[in-house]
DNA sequence: TTGCTAAACGGAGACACTCTCCGTATGGTG
DNA sequence: CACCATACGGAGAGTGTCTCCGTTTAGCAA
């Protein structure tokens, strides 16, 4: 890749990440672009769609995945408070802008999404989760990583547009916990 | 309201209830307009906003709501059967056209919402339900109608968005089913 | 350094959707 | 049957998406 390629591409995604950030997934992409200093062509050279975009925004926060979960990971307390440890921290790392909730949720479990890497890392983060659990024989049999996500998913889902607080999202996560629990 | 008026009214509604089934609830107005034979200016006068003309699609499907918890009511059998039984038909009822589910979803519980009186009617349905269980003693304590409407919702918003089939959304409601009640 | 070319740029503009304004048409009434 | 409040409908402004293509430039080879 050119250097003036990557030079450009760099910015749009940096500009674009604070974009998505205070105007939502829905803002216009001519409007990054222009913010960016680029023509709309170069935004759309670069990624065709808006998913394409979106997945290189989410790059820097796949990284921050893994540490989480394996801070989660190493809470030693009662199971149920880990289990609503996990849903927080999964619901607050796929709602870092508006309309990422329902963007992920639903791209999950979907093998040929635009997004598919971002969400493999979040199963693969979930799957960890419940081996722990099934290790200490926690969980419910027939529940998997995949419901777990869905099912904080639409948690998330739920708050990011109906704009919940904190105080109101934790109740439903604690009713997900017990549910999931034997 | 003169008679061409109610005419041409009644059959935006009645266009506008297929477009939204066949192609979600983010089709063309214009497009309604253009189907239903009249102008765009005729459609927006009638309905100023997309919500006000989803508003009146819904009415029908208002009296389907007390109809379908009369029904549920009537169910005799283990109580965490007669949840799951509630929550699928609430799936139903507010997934009637793609992107429902969402759009109900985050307007419960806010009061201003231009779909307001639609939402209040679900949250009321979900209230006799909640009072049935607890005379019962069944259900937690800290759980409300609110929740639950919230904690379906969020499932029927994955489902509906991800294209999920019934028999991927049941086992979440059983899910939630045993995560409500004690 | 210079010249060449593939790579990259960027903006004009086609297309689509939303929503409004206003001249025209008409139903209902006195 | 004449009047006019009510309703119609389409032209068009505003906004966003996305493409095409003429222009520019980075990087390399001589």
């Amino acid at each position: 890749m050119r250097a003036d390629a990557k030079r450009n591409r760099d910015r749009i995604v940096e500009v674009a990440r604070e974009v998505f950030r205070e105007r939502g997934y829905d803002a216009s992409l001519d409007d990054i672009a222009k913010r960016a200093g680029v023509g709309p062509g170069t935004l759309y050279r670069h990624f065709p769609t808006r998913d394409a975009l979106l997945d290189a925004v989410m790059q820097v926060w796949v990284d921050r995945v893994t540490e989480t979960t394996d801070k989660v990971l190493t809470y030693e307390g009662p199971t149920r408070d880990f289990v609503v440890g996990w849903f927080e921290a999964y619901v607050a790392l796929i709602s870092l802008h508006k309309g990422g909730p329902a963007k992920i949720t639903s791209a999950m479990g979907v093998e040929d999404s635009p997004i598919a890497t971002k969400t493999r890392i979040l199963l693969g983060a979930t799957q960890r989760i419940v081996d722990h659990l099934r290790a200490e024989g926690a969980l419910r049999d027939d529940v998997d990583a995949l419901q777990l996500c869905r099912l904080a998913g639409g948690v998330a889902v739920v708050a990011d547009q109906g704009g919940l607080p904190p105080e109101a999202v934790r109740p439903m996560l604690e009713i997900l916990a017990d549910g999931v629990l034997r």
